[in-house]
DNA sequence: TTGTAAGCGTTATCAT
DNA sequence: ATGATAACGCTTACAA
């Protein structure tokens, strides 16, 4: 019994005899064989696995993205590397090393910047990037922000008449938010205004708080809050009620996301539902194509859902309306 | 220039001239040279990657236990797997294809059973478990369960005088909820009462809710309802909502994990809180000491708190006030 | 201190 | 259809 036919048995390869395909069955079995991924991987020269990059795991949405990733990663009878950045200095090092194991790279937003993107790129190494923007020839996945934020915002200003509305977020801290404040700002040039500076903060809801607190203080007081995210959401809403102010009666706050606890919070949050899993199921469908080769891998958008609760000074009548975001 | 010294200097191993040593620094600059972590593997026999064997990611129980893995291994230089197995059926087959990629396993609750763990052992592979005994010679790293639903279970029945608790969830489901269980059944014994036989239901929302509504339909209704998890909790609230009963004038209702949504909880909810950043990084600390060859891993129990807000009866002065269970 | 060469456990290319 | 054997790109004695 030679090593080479082991080989072709044990990978289902075709020439080989039913008899000695059974009798090497029959030894793995015995010896409870189990190639070496190791070695296998070296002379075939691919790993069998990919990775992720993200930036954090608390809140609920680079979860989803990992469960939807994970689901066509395993589908595959793929492995799966994860590696969380967490705005460590040594990331693009930490990420540099994490492609010398896999076969091709997820990164999303916030993790690290275009140039390490791009040497990855040059190197051939098939990479996919989510919640940013494609950098070269590099595909990315992402969701509608900024169409979602168009929608939010003119149904802020037409459906309920605000004339003072503030953008509370950091648009040069994420390309997310940088889309959502350009929808916003969009929003408002349609409707012949101008918008307001946003207010600059970080993702926390201790960022949002400190940001509402800046923002309510002012001489001409908003009368609605556009959070880049439901964190800050949450912590404008603490910030009002501090004031002293009713929400959404003395002003309407809204996020995006929609994380679990946007509909527990006592202002019943609207906020933008983000297609979480879909968008790592098909990250993941996009990487595996270029792995396989195909060069006509296309950045997607994946359409958004607007969630109408009450914080934007609807009444509740019924727990949420949803309101798709038409692909553009 | 030969490939020994190369990979000599490469290590940072001793025995290697200062200048010879620049020489070949600048090479690998130049040359761009990285590594194959396949080769490196195959010869030195150790993959410089463990895995992680979780549930699921839905809530921050994993999540957070995931990253405080997370930290101890990129601390170690090592690169991390992860294995979701989301009650499938092939679980099992997927756990024994993982270990085949890793120098050690991280196996937690609710993933495979007892029999495919002792297989990893005897098959001689590093393994520790998060969250389930220690099954022989393995390992396992828990929070103190047993300890916090005595101490809970204490408050209710002495603090706030209840009569009549029941306990909401399927002790055979999990380990964890086995322990909380036995801890509720030996409070009351120690009181001289008899627990009742608890509801069984599964893990999320919509399953507690069920559950309660049944308890809660009994015709000696319950006044209390201590419930496996936060989730289960919350289904439980809503449960008593829709059938007109207050939290906690009419009904007291209990959680385990402290998920962020237990304190904006409209009923404000008494839990148990646990170490779960820690449980994943003291986890990781003993599977790397057992890979490195130390024989005297020790399982571990980390102390939990007691977060009691307001759904237990207690007034809410401040917004919770928590309390240590010491080690017993 | 540096170089040589024998593995490591597969896959892949030839012969047979 | 099967078996030898040369890669694959490193680590690791051992020699120089």
């Amino acid at each position: 019994m030679s090593i080479a036919t082991v080989s072709r048995v044990q990978r289902g390869l075709h020439g080989v005899t039913p008899a000695t395909r059974e009798l090497v069955l029959d030894a793995i079995e015995n010896l409870r064989y189990r190639p070496s991924s190791l070695a296998r991987g070296l002379a075939s020269r691919h790993h069998g696995a990919t990775g992720i990059v993200f930036p954090d795991l608390s809140g609920p949405y680079y979860a989803d993205v990992i469960l939807g990733y994970e689901g066509e990663v395993v589908a595959r009878g793929e492995s799966l590397l994860i590696l969380g950045t967490h705005e460590r200095e040594e990331s693009s090092e930490l990420v540099l090393d994490l492609v010398g194991r896999v076969d091709g790279l997820l990164v999303m937003a916030r993790t690290v910047p275009d140039d390490v993107v791009r040497a990855l790129g040059r190197d051939g190494v098939p990479v996919v990037l989510l919640g940013r923007p494609p950098v070269g020839r590099i595909p990315a996945v992402r969701e509608r922000s900024f169409e979602s934020a168009v929608h939010l915002t003119e149904h802020l200003l037409h459906g309920h008449g605000h004339r003072r509305l503030v953008f509370i977020g950091d648009p040069s801290l994420s390309p997310d938010v940088a889309e959502r404040w350009r929808g916003f700002a969009d929003a408002h040039r349609r409707a012949g205004l101008e918008a307001p500076a946003p207010v600059l903060c970080r993702f926390r809801e201790a960022d949002g708080h400190d940001a509402a607190l800046r923002a309510l203080s002012e001489p001409a007081r908003p009368s609605g809050l556009v959070c880049g995210n439901d964190e800050m959401a949450i912590g404008a809403c603490g910030a009002a009620e501090r004031l002293g102010l009713r929400v959404p009666a003395d002003v309407a706050v809204t996020g995006w996301d929609d994380i679990p606890l946007a509909r527990f919070l006592p202002s019943h949050l609207t906020t933008v539902r983000q297609p979480t899993r879909e968008l790592g199921a098909t990250a993941a469908r996009l990487l595996f194509d270029l792995i396989g080769g195909s060069s006509l891998a296309e950045s997607e958008s994946l359409p958004t859902e607007l969630v109408v609760r009450a914080s934007c000074g609807c009444t509740r009548n019924d727990d949420s309306r949803h309101q798709e975001v038409a692909p553009t």
